[in-house]
DNA sequence: AAATTTTTGATGCACGTGCCTCAAAATGTG
DNA sequence: CACATTTTGAGGCACGTGCATCAAAAATTT
């Protein structure tokens, strides 16, 4: 019931705390064979450092910035909301968050922000940002100069070890399973809407999919994914024609996070009323869309676990722990009217 | 970025830091006058206590005891390899975690085992236990005695504030939405299997799924709930005669935590092969089950976030401090075989 | 006003770790 | 061997809070 301190530590291996110190912290200046007693007693003894102490002798706080794109709708703004929530929840153990906002397009600007970082006001940061170039090597420099650093949902391919977020392939690939399992025609066609193709997050949804659609309900057919680009107008003109042109339309895909200009549109086309539609990540738009059945099925990514997720993670690598990978895993949330 | 410390306060209470400290922990004889005085410091400067300080000056460490029942299956098995994974992620925090086994069906000995709990060596206690008016008294005395409870799971009506666990009404109301978009057939019955309906959470759980299956698809029907009570051959007995008796079985709902048993019987008769099937929990048999089709969908409580959730409740509690309800919610979560 | 009680202040140690200084011991070099 | 260099030890202060003790001040009673 007891943890062994330092001082055991040093009793056990036979030198003095100052030497423990050095060890523990990585020092210069301890023999091998030191280090290896010292080593051989965290073992036996099951040491584990006190960072509450440690942190209290450091007068160490935590300082984690969210840095989040510019623009964006309902979805966004969750996130912000949570991030306030969790810099309350985290309060005790000494962690304050921020947010700042990035220009998502603009990968030079993005890396500018990283630069302008140290580590001696920020211990950490996660990054919501297309990959490119320019970031991945803002990461790695920040990374050297001891700040942690996340990808938050946006992924970054080169450091999926401590990556935020969900399974885009699952996503996918649960969307096409629940839109074939409740669509109840025998055959037909499948819409799909998204922001933009250019993103690995697109993508990788679209892969999911089109793969669960091929395996398990052959006799329906996926549509070219739109793109809306964002774009109201643009959206409004793509999605009129494509549902003019095709009549065995039998279910939607919303791929894209922001779901509401898209769901807007389709409820006013007679057409598409009583097709299966789906959408992605919990709003308020989205919980009023599936109780008033505009929406069947959100698949979603828990904001609230997102955040607080990165923020563990972050203090883990701030602190030298490693993390529990199960813990932090994100899940393909599934919601319907009856379990928001 | 530098939290107000005890002798802030004192400054600007115009007190020492002895005053502060008795304010803080309520010691006697104090003036009312001061106390006020002090307390609108703490609000001025927004004063938060250091609790890692205030627990390495008390070298306080957290004991949480799960009481969890003697008999169960996999989905028991599975919380309490959880509880052993709390374990080593919560040790950086001093929080130590055990398991104890009660006799759910004896409100005599799970009272008695409470009542040997003392505050000195147990902070908390994680209870998963029908409620009972033995069991209920048992809890309040404990909590007199400063050590902290809440309802793990099996719910207790009286404590509904603590609670551990998901809404099992909406559990059941989201096993009928499924059941109802997955049947293909235009109408049939619904066989309700559980291990008994003695327990509140079966009775919640079947009232949901007959609201929502009666509100969104009024021509299915659910037949009266089977209760296997736990023994293999009756249930195999009562199972096969139903389904003889009622060819127009066309979705099952296999209510109970434990699905393994039901289902086995299931997959050996052939008059249900194809039928909907819906089971709760996800345990290494409900993987398999999703996976090769004998399970169409699970309804799940994640028992990592449960084991995890009642260990943050707890420690809130032993520090004083009110929890953050919205990150404590349990989700009635849908597992497909695409979002394992 | 004196005596008693209540309230407050001053001070110091403890918790486990980080970090510093200075001296002592061990090791290596010519 | 003497000397320089590397490695280790001893000790102390700090972090923010809890918890003592003892004396001083203030309020209350007689």
């Amino acid at each position: 019931m007891m943890r062994p301190t330092t001082k055991d530590l040093a009793k056990a291996a036979g030198v003095s705390r100052a030497t423990v110190d050095r060890v523990l912290n990585g020092r210069e200046g301890v023999k091998q064979k030191t280090v290896d007693k010292v080593n051989a007693a965290i073992k036996e003894l099951g040491f584990v450092r006190n960072i509450q102490a440690a942190n209290l002798a450091k007068s160490k706080r935590y300082r984690f910035v969210f840095a989040l794109p510019r623009s964006g709708d309902e979805f966004l703004q969750e996130l912000v909301r949570h991030i306030k929530d969790a810099e309350e929840a985290f309060a005790v153990d000494q962690i304050w968050c921020d947010v700042a906002r990035i220009d998502e397009n603009d990968p030079h600007s993005i890396a500018a922000f990283l630069a302008s970082l140290s580590s001696e006001d920020v211990s950490g940061v996660a990054i919501m940002a297309p990959e490119s170039p320019q970031v991945r090597d803002a990461i790695f420099r920040l990374q050297e100069r001891g700040v942690a650093a996340v990808p938050f949902i946006s992924d970054q391919t080169t450091m999926d070890t401590d990556w935020v977020g969900i399974d885009n392939r699952a996503a996918g690939a649960t969307a096409a399973a629940l839109l074939g399992r409740f669509c109840k025609a025998e055959a037909g066609a499948i819409m799909v809407i998204a922001e933009s193709m250019q993103s690995r997050d697109s993508l990788e949804r679209r892969l999911g999919f089109d793969a669960e659609l091929g395996k398990s309900f052959p006799t329906l057919t996926a549509l070219p994914s739109l793109e809306t680009y964002g774009d109201e107008e643009r959206a409004e003109e793509i999605i009129t024609n494509m549902v003019k042109n095709n009549p065995d339309i039998i279910g939607i895909y919303v791929m894209s996070s922001e779901a509401r200009v898209p769901v807007r549109i389709l409820s006013g086309l007679p057409e598409t009323e009583k097709l299966v539609t789906i959408g992605h990540e919990r709003t308020p738009f989205t919980e009023r869309a599936l109780h008033d059945g505009r929406l069947d099925c959100v698949i979603a990514q828990n904001a609230g676990h997102l955040v607080r997720s990165a923020v563990r993670k972050l203090k883990a690598i701030t602190d030298q722990r490693s993390t529990h990978r199960q813990q932090e895993h994100i899940r393909v949330e599934i919601l319907l009217s009856t379990n928001l």
